[in-house]
DNA sequence: ATGGTCATGTAAATTGTTACATGATTAG
DNA sequence: CTAATCATGTAACAATTTACATGACCAT
């Protein structure tokens, strides 16, 4: 499961499952969503098997603090993982399945409708992640940082690259419907 | 549940539990995998809600084959979904997960390893899809077909483009490795 | 005192995967 | 006769989401 290893990955500093999620929420969801829900019990198991340790912290507010550190048989574990290659899942698009059955409208006005609202959403998307990059990178881009922020920055640029990607497909996707609309133009009114 | 609405969309002709399989696995699973032991329970669902429309048929080979129709409710259901706009869904990629931790293996050559396979995997599929490209479109890729196909096409389009994305980001990670080696260079024997 | 952030969790429901079970027909 | 394809399904498990529950501390 790779929501375990991305949390043992992550406790190579101390941290709380409050902390995982913020983690989670600024700079992996786009690769990786998770609950809090899932968050503890997760840490809790991989506790028990002796891939994380766990020690309690009073905290400033709220109840004391849970902060979990990689164990050494954690650390291996990570490392396998990472040398044994690129990792793969499905993947699940839902609006690649609307665009398959776009014909169900019988519309290629409606289509360019979806399209365009489509890339409208993936162009915010990018907007975001273009400040994330701003924010983080500085004026120059991939220099002056540790390994550390160097792979992440690599990260974020991967999912910048997808999201131009869908984008431009969106372009291309308007421009065809344009040329099939004007090689059959339309009826009802001549 | 996007596997409903895009199993509506299909049994817009008779199809059964085996045949929509097929399609899934050879037009579908690049956007939206399913199982069988997935997709039966999921038709019998959508008959008992008046979404699908079941016959049974008697088949050359094997048992006698269970074919679903959308009825006009199910119709409703398609459309209500793909003019409410396009839907997304939580994306998981374990690999980027693993490029944002793979300095814990602490080392730019191990890094270029990984995404070297990476590339070569995407590469490996790219080809997939080409052919698919290739074997569906003849030599004019957006004329001379149905609407449906046309959609379809389109769908295709944007895996190629998202895999081709991907590609170029191992190229450019590739280089800044590279990059960055050069500025600091190996320790070990002067 | 009201609401936000800190901080932990549990329970139920949904969704999806893997493994198992069955049996007919056809091609080699 | 053996394996592949056709065709249906169930059961057990794993992963994830949503909703619920609790309580302290701080700022307005």
């Amino acid at each position: 499961m790779s929501l375990e290893l991305i949390l043992l990955g992550l406790c190579r500093e101390p941290l709380s499952g409050y902390d995982l999620k913020q983690l989670f929420d600024v700079a992996i969801r786009h690769f990786w969503p998770a609950e809090l829900s899932q968050v503890y019990p997760t840490l809790r198991r991989l506790e028990a098997r002796g891939l994380l340790a766990a020690r309690r912290e009073a905290s400033a507010k709220g109840p004391p603090r849970r902060v979990y550190l990689t164990t050494p048989a954690g650390r291996a574990a990570v490392r396998r993982w990472l040398t044994d290659g690129p990792a793969f899942a499905d993947e699940r698009y839902p609006f690649a399945a609307q665009v398959f059955l776009l014909d169900a409208l019988g519309s290629l006005d409606a289509s360019a409708v979806f399209i365009r609202q489509l890339r409208r959403t993936l162009q915010a998307r990018l907007r975001g992640l273009l400040a994330v990059e701003a924010g983080a990178a500085g004026s120059s881009p991939f220099q002056a940082h540790t390994d550390r922020e160097f792979h992440q920055f690599l990260c974020l640029r991967m999912g910048l690259r997808v999201l131009e990607a869908r984008i431009a497909w969106c372009d291309e996707a308007l421009r065809e419907i344009r040329r099939r609309k004007a090689r059959r133009p339309k009826r009802g009114r001549p």
